[in-house]
DNA sequence: TCGCTCATGTAACATGTTACATGATTAG
DNA sequence: CTAATCATGTAACATGTTACATGAGCGA
């Protein structure tokens, strides 16, 4: 159920319409973190105001509903916050990684070199992003643009590093097997 | 259509029955990677046959189907896995950190401690499984227990130390703003 | 007035979860 | 014989995607 806190804790920030909310993941939030359609959150902010978590505050041209949260929508908003996180992830990256073993050792390589090198693109992005906002960040160290983007940097990082590791070890692996069976 | 996915590189590496392709996703795999029930396995694996990627190659005791992959599933599961990785991933825990900004300043560094320590635990639960292990991982450098340890080593180590980081970079500010403005 | 963006909705389908349901085989 | 495990399936529901559908307001 996390398209339900996802936008109540957008809600917390400021009063939106759905199709404000729409726009909202369309950015980075979509990008990185959760993706959702204006034909899930349409249904999910009715839901939201039947149960009293959000309520319309005004009516706007062309039909724009301005929804914004009630004290128990902040208040279940926080409980999901505050809670150990979910059980059971599901990550198609990592699940690639428990495939790898099925790959031909080759196929493989090719596959670790491939993250390794989109790795490194993602980082010269987010360093871009990053340079010359130091100053923001010290104003308010919370700000979800930087939190997120010093996030990947350093996961990314991990990741990369992770990859040339493996690589090394593939090679090392290699290397024994020809120097003691004469294979090349 | 990850699940279809994952199925075929199960069964690449040898034959197995509905129930077996059940238990590999209640251990690691289905606790880092990707999770499915049997009441998923079972219409997927009709699926798959349909399609000519797997076959039954034997029926055993109790009904027991054992599938084998084709060359058709082979080349399917190969594309999966070598094409670009997917676009758009949902990711709770960035979905959290998006959100962050949305909580009281007191909540978001008890959050933020949390995820520390709970990385802390995970890391020392991993390191444990790893230790005296490091002969296997050298006669087999691509053994997808090994690879998804070390991953997961090196990703939750950078999210212990982004915690850290943000939590310190909090402190900053507020002894910054306290500073400035007297407050404590 | 014409095209773009704003703004909301529904329907059909795909995927994933929980619960229901059945029965065979084997070890003690 | 009896309990645990092996083994397969379906049904109802929740969640998410794609496509279909409509119309108002605004700027050129």
């Amino acid at each position: 159920m996390s398209l339900r806190h996802a936008l109540l804790g957008l809600l917390v920030r400021e009063p939106a319409s759905g199709y404000d909310l729409t726009k909202a993941f369309e950015g980075a939030l979509g990008q990185f973190a959760w993706q959702a359609r204006h034909s899930q959150i349409y249904p999910e902010l009715k839901r939201l105001t039947g149960d009293g978590r959000v309520e319309v505050v005004s009516e706007g041209a062309r039909g724009r509903k301005t929804y914004a949260i009630t004290g128990d929508g902040r208040a279940e908003f926080r409980d999901w916050m505050m809670r150990a996180p979910e059980t059971g992830a599901r990550n198609e990256f990592i699940l690639r990684l428990f495939l790898v073993s099925s790959l031909e050792r080759d196929e493989a390589k090719a596959l670790l070199r491939g993250y390794a090198d989109s790795a490194d693109e993602q980082l010269t992005g987010i360093r871009g992003f990053l340079s010359g906002r130091e100053d923001d960040w010290e104003s308010d160290p919370l700000d979800h643009g930087h939190l997120a983007a010093d996030y990947s940097l350093r996961v990314i990082g991990a990741i990369r590093d992770w990859a040339l590791a493996a690589l090394d070890r593939i090679d090392a692996a290699e290397n024994a097997s020809s120097g003691s069976r004469g294979r090349s």
